[in-house]
DNA sequence: TCTCTTCATCAACAAATGTTGATTCATCAG
DNA sequence: CTGATGAATCAACATTTGTTGATGAAGAGA
């Protein structure tokens, strides 16, 4: 019953932090985050792309807690959550915690 | 160079990887399959779902790598795949990997 | 104030993803 | 062989996601 409500919970999660993370691009910003803090102006030129369509990636990452930024003047920085990540990896670890595994499956149907 | 090329390799895998984890049916069947090896009529019952779209998500789960089936007689039996559950801890983990680190951003612009 | 810069947001569109019911295919039972 | 069953695939459609260019808001400086 608990198990329960807590696996949905993380599912939840699991299903916002993995939808941020399948996009090339919004990986590729992740990486250039590990260096450090970057401004979007930074981020526009690495990536070589529209400002609208990074400023779009930056949203999903941001709403999915992966990143945060930090206005400052009419610049936003934006830096990775490592928070965030620690969940990330719990919640994978979880995907691999083996359950009381009970035998080769029940004969089926 | 080299790094550069081994980012790109992992970037590919772990976007298809994430998809996969991306939609809340497939985590509840890999939970399910924890539990050990399951056929695909197992999981219809316990997701209370069509066989059709069923079918659907195992294709994506599968296509990631993330399971394997096993086919015997009219049966499809479906198991977690561990290795690539490895693997995807070793991306969640290389997210994480400082690297150099340069201080807090240089001067922005 | 007026203008320029940086970034977010919007609207219109394009492409990818997920859903449903029907069909197909292989296997097993009779 | 025939009919029933388990599962994959298909076609049609709905929904979601991503892209692009335009517009808007706020800060900085003249």
């Amino acid at each position: 019953m608990r198990g329960m409500t807590t696996a949905i919970k993380w599912r939840d999660q699991g299903v916002s932090l993995f939808h941020a993370l399948s996009d090339e691009t919004r990986l590729e910003i992740l990486e250039r985050l590990k260096e450090g803090e970057q401004c979007v102006c930074d981020l526009t030129e690495a990536l070589k792309t529209g400002q609208s369509r990074l400023s779009f990636h930056l949203k999903v990452l941001k709403d999915a807690g992966l990143i945060t930024d930090r206005p400052e003047g009419r610049w936003v920085h934006y830096s990775l959550n490592s928070d965030a990540l620690k969940e990330l990896e719990e919640i994978v670890r979880s995907l691999r915690d083996l359950s009381p595994r009970r035998g080769p499956s029940a004969k089926c149907c």
